[in-house]
DNA sequence: TAGAAATGTCAGTGGTTACTGACATCACTG
DNA sequence: CAGTGATGTCAGTAACCACTGACATTTCTA
């Protein structure tokens, strides 16, 4: 999302605004602070955006990471119950920490702004979707045992959500130990459960 | 946190401050906006809390549950790993659903106001140790199989930290189907394995 | 180097916000 | 009934905020 040495005006203000309301909240900071942050004066950020509101929605679309999960993983998935796993956590991970300041942002925003959170927060759904079929196509070739598909879906996606969250609000429980570690450990404790 | 119908002024308006902060954030919502909706004028707002941030520090004091997770858990704790992980996961689920509200604030206000944070998300760190040690105990009994006690106290908390995000925020994933069928689903995953 | 485009400066507008003081009203209670 | 305490009303203050217009200055480029 940033890194790159070569921003033009636009894109220095939409990542100040992205940085500053990932904090602090989409009411708790002013356009004038904003544009201070990205170097430029106030008037140069409503003559590039009109609108604070503007500003925000400009900043999504050019930010947010909206890549079709489910897609991405259809493509990559070879029926091995451990390495499918590894592969699903790995790129949701991926893909939250990409978007993850636009992702609180959205939180913290809430509903007052309208259509945010919708767009942050698309994946859950289908994602459980997605692997609800693979548990049952899993199950029909004999790899996992029978049990409540759905429930599982549920389970090991709020379990990589909650992670996803801590680390993008430095839980303390994260400090020091890497994702990687973290994603084989969760991983293999659905392939122990679900093994026939 | 609610339902009692004897509330006096104070009681009326840091509810009202709660209900709407939790949805709008601090900065989303005004104190007239609150006054309004406890019923009262601003004026007798100002008269009882002083200042706004006051409002919202008295709210915290006055509905935020603390209870000692931890103390609770190891009175209860009867040596059975599917007993125990149901007890810990409906205890967890109950105190997180009673101080959601307050939860949302403090997610909302983020590092903003100093100190908020740090008491809705005080119990991660300390649930960690309890179950890395519950695993090991449970392992010297030769009750469970070793593995690394520290990772799957790690999943199991972002699991149920997950889920209780996804309740407190209206998850469509949560639609119809009660948080208890979650957590038996989720509790039978590491039962299996973990089963020596 | 001339002209165009981007940016800065600055003063200002209309609205909101947290918060206050003075005074009136109301309810209860001894 | 007198008096006390809680609340309402209202006008106001100082700060902040999103946003604008006029004009000057800088920077880029043909």
């Amino acid at each position: 999302m940033n890194g790159n040495k070569k921003m033009n005006t636009s894109e220095k203000i939409m990542m100040a605004a992205i940085d500053l309301m990932a904090e602090h909240g989409y009411n708790g900071v002013s356009t004038q602070e904003i544009a201070t942050r990205a170097g430029f004066s106030e008037k140069t950020l409503f003559r590039h955006f009109q609108s604070k509101q503007n500003l925000l929605e400009s900043a999504f679309n050019r930010y947010h990471y909206a890549e079709e999960m489910k897609d991405l993983f259809l493509k990559k998935i070879v029926w091995d119950l451990q390495k499918d796993l590894l592969m699903v956590c790995r790129s949701y991970h991926r893909i939250m920490y990409q978007n993850r300041k636009l992702i609180k942002i959205s939180t913290k925003v809430g509903d007052s702004l309208p259509g945010f959170r919708e767009r942050t927060h698309q994946h859950p759904q289908q994602l459980k979707e997605f692997l609800t079929g693979y548990f049952e196509e899993m199950y029909k070739k004999g790899k996992i045992i029978e049990t409540d598909f759905e429930s599982n879906a549920k389970a090991f996606l709020y379990m990589n959500f909650g992670a996803a969250m801590g680390r993008m609000n430095n839980d303390p429980i994260f400090a020091g130990t890497p994702i990687d570690s973290f994603i084989e450990a969760s991983v293999s404790i659905f392939t122990r459960a679900l093994r026939p």
